[in-house]
DNA sequence: GCACAAAATGAAAACGTTTGCATTACTATT
DNA sequence: AATAGTAATGCAAACGTTTTCATTTTGTGC
């Protein structure tokens, strides 16, 4: 007797008096099948509890219907907007996502890549453009289908959709400089393997060095992404009588730290101390001061490169690289003020 | 000529020099074979840069290395903590996620169920225990490793490892009683299809009615789980003569909208309101005023599900199902006082 | 009814692996 | 040097589908 676990194509098949063949076809080209064989197949699916097995589809080069998505942490509001904005769209367009999280370590992402690879997914979405060489050459070696997501550069390897980062430190630059700012310190994460915030601290410095300002180097605060640590590290600079007049953060979930670290200090935002952002994520419009930021448009970013990747699968001819500008925006907000 | 695209394992043991069976057990049982005959499969894989094809491999009812977490949305602060730890607990046993999201869609959640069913993966992660019979029970057909995180109960038909959520309802309503608050009003969202929620506010009810406390019907507020929208709702509440002297919000970030919607007013958190959240999120303990909230400890609730899901997997022999109550906490904070 | 085209179905090969069994190559023991 | 025992390898079948090609069925116009 047989012992099998679980029906299978032929189970069915039997069970609805055709042939397996017809029963696939029923699945994958279903006005191929006559419309009462296909309700006969479709009883039997249901009395037998059959699932199709991708797997065995997959192998013979058929869609595996699945899409990879590499990213450096899910743990944290920066990337999770673009993150479901991503997946939406294509669950929308009938793909799964594997996710997988490198914790910020590019020789993680290669080895994840490799094993998205091995799962034959369709397509690839990464965060940024800083990747490891193997990275890239594997990615072309594959001919896969891939987009970076969130930083925008004309001269990409790969296609790409998202914002110039350093055109978003040079904007939040400018507007605290346009308010009259000469004292102005930075809080930024560490930039080794991010590309993201070292664009942006390049924009920034780019802009303060232009108008001969410079930074001392105690006032370019290191800091993670969280609030705890970004207040941590801004109650020494805050509290000491030589202080700034502005703070530019890496991001808004440091800015929010910050100006927390000088609410807790008795000091006024903006009053006393401007403090910008990067980012305007959900909740910064409504923080108290609201935040004065640079909207990125994540959604949007996610949607795009979704978007890109779905064609970029759809047409495998087509080797263009395709190259998404999403405009960055100055929000101007009750977090800043003339000096 | 064969005009075939990638490499596959009998190009590579053609390379080598050996059989596709030896190249197939030099990646699934290492020890099987002659470390000199290794090195030669290893540079021939390299040369010929093959990537196994697990699609082949799943066919064979081995591992297909995956496993599937439905999540309501990633889009939020509330699951990233418990997704992230999930993750990487199950990265670190060597598997890869897939990841879908419903949108707080039980229909969708079934199919999505199905979907990840087809793709063979070897155990799947779920929110919550509020599912279609349907979800169920295909789960239980199939007899598919799974686990329901976030919420606790001891009569579950999955295993499930969570905090008690009726638990951190009481907890959270005693101490607003305890700290002598009578007129109460709460922050809540919609929850319909929302277990987590609807178990939350049945203990805080669950207590206000024990102590003999009603809360009117226009003190229940109704909110999404956004600052702006939690905001919005509460300042018209707030700026009533007529107003609660503290207010009970269904999680951290609703809190934070109801504190903002306070002092935008003019008003002091606790002196003039006290404002209590549940979940403890990342940040609250660093917000002005700091939060008091009920710490739900997510990080360990996924790292304990991914190794509950992990031991399923790997005995499937062994049906019991596992349920690991994660202990709430009260973390008094500065955003409550005595009235 | 008949011839013919078109539509629906079936038979069997193929996809890229793994694995049970058979075979060959080593190692150690006498 | 022969033998037994073990370790390494190869052969071929199997896994659950899809797809090509051939065959059968259905429908159409006379």
């Amino acid at each position: 007797m047989k012992t099998k676990k679980y029906a299978d194509i032929i189970d069915v098949a039997n069970h609805a008096g055709v042939s397996p063949a017809t029963v696939s076809r029923c699945f994958n080209h279903p006005d191929m099948v006559r419309p009462d064989t296909r309700k006969q197949i479709q009883i039997a699916v249901e009395q037998t509890g059959y699932i199709r097995n991708r797997a065995a589809q997959a192998i013979h080069g058929r869609r595996s219907g699945t899409v990879g998505l590499i990213v450096p942490t899910l743990d944290n509001a920066i990337f999770s907007n673009l993150i479901q904005a991503f997946t939406e769209q294509l669950n929308a367009n009938g793909f799964t996502m594997l996710v997988a999280t490198h914790g910020y370590d590019l020789d993680r992402e290669y080895k994840l890549l490799r094993s998205l690879l091995e799962h034959r997914v369709e397509g690839i979405g990464l965060i940024g453009l800083d990747h490891k060489e193997e990275t890239y050459a594997l990615i072309e070696r594959r001919e896969t289908p891939s987009v970076a997501m969130w930083n925008y550069r004309p001269d990409t390897r790969i296609s790409c959709v998202g914002a110039d980062n350093i055109e978003a430190g040079k904007l939040i630059a400018q507007h605290i400089l346009d308010l009259g700012h000469k004292r102005i310190a930075l809080a930024f994460p560490d930039t080794h393997e991010n590309d993201r915030a070292a664009s942006r601290l390049t924009g920034v410095l780019d802009v303060l060095k232009k108008a001969d300002i410079q930074v001392p180097a105690d006032w370019r605060l290191n800091t993670t992404y969280s609030i705890r640590n970004a207040r941590e590290v801004s109650v020494d600079l805050l509290s000491s009588h030589d202080r700034p007049t502005a703070i530019i953060a890496g991001n808004d979930v440091i800015a929010q730290g910050v100006i927390y670290a000088a609410q807790s200090l008795g000091m006024n935002v903006p009053g006393d101390v401007s403090v910008a952002g990067i980012g305007d994520f959900s909740g910064s419009a409504h923080l108290l001061p609201s935040l004065t930021t640079i909207k990125l448009r994540s959604n949007k970013v996610g949607r795009s490169a979704a978007l890109i990747l779905d064609e970029l699968i759809n047409d495998r001819e087509n080797k263009n690289i395709h190259r998404l500008d999403i405009k960055v925006e100055l929000m101007m907000r009750e977090s800043t003020s003339k000096l």
